[in-house]
DNA sequence: AATAATATTTAGATTTGCCTAAAAATAAAA
DNA sequence: TTTTATTTTTAGGCAAATCTAAATATTATT
């Protein structure tokens, strides 16, 4: 039921990394948690025999459903300790994760769960990132069309009003996935066409139908 | 400028244990972290390698400057925890300790110092013990008369008003020195005169005139 | 499909903090 | 002041989490 600091970083890492379906590569982990390959499998290995996460050599890996759990209660922690630090500490939203990195690790439950209630039960960090509740629930933060955000503003694509083949044909050429993070650059009045930017890729012009069809997230600035 | 868990532990109970001019022993301590005297050595060396602590092989140890200095900010963070705990999560004043145990480790000096701001800069925690203050200066709890506790009461010996060899000697004779921790047992109205009782040694009789002279300062339930 | 490039795992070491068992020093008792 | 008891240290090991270097799988390229 306890684990130490390395192990629920690692679960943490996993947790940031997995995207549906797809497994979690040990190069991917190596540089997410700035360590290198050899102890990524060790490490494995370990959280294999806990239950935690699902492994198999050169297959990479993903999180169980006991995995998961404890991944949530780890987000948990460290956004509700975000936004102690920002909202009650006046601690800058730039300058406030680092902090919650160490706090997170304390694992009382009772403490959790009064500081929660004490900030008034926050659905969101101060980065905009929703805060997952007692049993690991989190609420979905608002979908908008991609067509309403301005220059400059980031999101990340979360799902399309219309499914049509023609329309996941044109995304796939784009190489617009589920989860991308598109960058806007510039919007022209004139037909109300953007200019966006996903990464590694030149920008490209996408039309006011195609961007009215895209939903995303805001995504906070990294 | 960092040091580890076990390192701060270790700090934080030779801190404890400490008392005005003596030494503290490898076996002392080794009950007072629940390890064997074998790891004491070991760790004793490390810090005195570190400077925290004066050390020679069979003459116990104490804090260096560096040392007590590291113990008091430690100790600064414990109770500042144990007062945020108390005063802004609702915990008991007995629910406190164990995680301010976990919550002291958290080393931002920047965490601490907004903490203190918010909680007002507090200068005694639930139990009634000291806050260090950013320095390290510790306000010292006030001393009053033995003479004006109550029955089950307990305090520590602090200082006397009276120094007189006659009064030393009486001290003496009874086993009372600074820092003897005494519990008032029945106070006689008729001449007011107190049962009193020290740790291993029965209960015994001391008058008025000298429960008056013998200062003390409350001492937190155990 | 064979070869080259990349990703992953194994093997063997290292550091930290702890352990047990035996040796050495100190303190207490006869 | 010997002898005995206690305390402390040394020596040698163990588990966790990491590393480097070498071996092995997988993927990509010709």
């Amino acid at each position: 039921m306890n684990y130490t600091i390395s192990e629920e970083n690692y679960i943490k890492a996993i947790f940031r990394l997995q995207r549906a379906g797809k497994t979690v590569s040990t190069n991917a982990l190596a540089l997410e948690l700035e360590t290198k390959p050899a102890s990524i499998t060790d490490m494995l290995k370990k959280l294999k025999a806990k239950k935690l996460v699902l492994y198999s050599p050169y297959q990479g890996c993903r999180l169980s459903s006991e995995g998961s759990k404890l991944a949530l209660s780890i987000v948990r922690r460290h956004r509700l300790w975000e936004y102690f630090l920002a909202e009650k500490l006046q601690f800058k939203w730039d300058e406030v994760h680092e902090v919650a990195e160490e706090l997170e690790h304390v694992s009382s439950k009772q403490l959790i769960e009064r500081l929660d209630a004490f900030l008034g039960f926050p659905r969101f960090d101060p980065h905009g990132d929703p805060i997952p509740d007692s049993t690991g629930k989190i609420t979905m933060p608002e979908l908008v069309k991609l067509i309403t955000l301005r220059p400059c503003e980031r999101a990340r694509v979360s799902g399309l009003t219309d499914q049509s083949a023609d329309m996941l044909k044109l995304l796939k050429q784009r190489k617009i996935n589920i989860g991308t993070i598109v960058t806007i650059n510039k919007k022209f009045e004139f037909d109300q066409s953007l200019e966006i930017e996903i990464p590694e890729s030149i920008p490209f012009i996408i039309s006011e139908q195609t961007a009215q069809n895209i939903l995303v997230q805001y995504e906070p600035e990294s």
